[in-house]
DNA sequence: GTCTATACCGTGATAGAC
DNA sequence: GTCTATCACGGTATAGAC
């Protein structure tokens, strides 16, 4: 049973928690105060800590949320019947549309991994990296071995590349603004798998 | 003249902007505490102001001085006579060989820009960014008008991807490993300029 | 050039009234 | 569900002895 009260506060909830996440993504999540996330929600601090344990525990509920429906995203592509350049070309559009529709958590991801992975509440962290690692590593060994890749490719670098370019467009790609996600990401693949230069 | 208290002296300057440079770029700049740069210098906090007014002079000293480098560097490719993918690919080079040299003064650059630059003694980030800008966007335009470059290049996509690949490679790139600057310069040029699709 | 001592403030979190 | 009041802690920076 659902009653309207539990509704209520699952709403107010997830407001506090966007609330939180646009400032830890801002801001920075060290850098961003329990005061901060109040004002902005207009309710005084002591409050706060009717909804949450604590800021850990906000940032944490963010993280794994997000992170829960992202690689679900990747085990779909992985378990499609497309081919190996077909599979990559949506495992890059789908990261783009993440940015797209949840750039506060993929910038606290990028920004506040290294730092909060080093607490043992944060441990998943670093097993979500290593996942992500092998969704790509899997693209790219299968792209290559299918003849779809340049067969001299280094792997390992080129998985670093793809990776780092794509998560970092969420410092200046904007929801709404005159560039679509779609458009980055069909203009970063024709810079990936095509080159600059001329012929 | 140059005293030999004179040159200790800077020698310990130098010295001691070397230990909080690597702290602010593992921590963050905010993350980092004085009492962290002291204790990492083998002194008490309060010592660290016989050297430096505050925290904040010390990563201005810090950025200020490595970008005076960097720049000067672009300059000596933009005068020079090579032809527009040259350039191109010196500046690539320039750039890593910068994260080999200087990579805590780099992602100090990275991470913090956003958050120092809101500060008017910090407004040089912004106009050094916009002078950053400018010189990549010359080498694509050059390279664009005299052939060397695909005609139908989304000159600032592509701006936006060669800067953000260069510079995130700090997040992982260590000197004295496996990989050596030249060697990633090389895999990142030949990804950008030819692609990693076969044929 | 480094030490000790300390002023002063912002922080995360708690307790209990409403 | 929100408020006020409060606490213990750690932060930057200063003063003055050595």
């Amino acid at each position: 049973m659902t009653t309207r009260e539990d509704e209520a506060g699952r709403n107010r909830r997830a407001e506090l928690l966007g609330i939180a996440a646009g400032l830890f993504a801002e801001k920075g999540f060290k850098n961003t105060t329990v005061r901060d996330i109040a004002d902005a929600s207009g309710i005084q601090s002591g409050s706060l800590y009717h909804h949450f344990d604590s800021k850990e525990s906000m940032v944490d509920e963010i993280l794994s949320t997000f992170q829960e429906e992202l690689f679900g995203s990747y085990d779909q592509i992985l378990d499609s019947v497309d081919d190996a350049r077909t599979k990559l070309e949506r495992a890059v559009q789908v990261s783009f549309e993440a940015i797209d529709r949840h750039r506060h958590e993929v910038a606290i991801f990028q920004n506040e991994a290294d730092y909060l992975g080093a607490f043992e509440r944060f441990a998943y962290l670093a097993e979500r990296n290593a996942q992500s690692r092998a969704v790509w590593i899997t693209l790219l060994d299968d792209g290559v071995r299918s003849g779809a890749l340049r067969a001299d490719l280094d792997i390992e670098l080129t998985y670093r590349f793809i990776r780092d370019t794509v998560w970092v467009a969420v410092k200046w790609y904007r929801p709404g603004g005159t560039l679509t996600h779609e458009h980055v990401a069909d203009q970063y693949l024709h810079i990936l798998l095509d080159g600059i230069s001329h012929g």
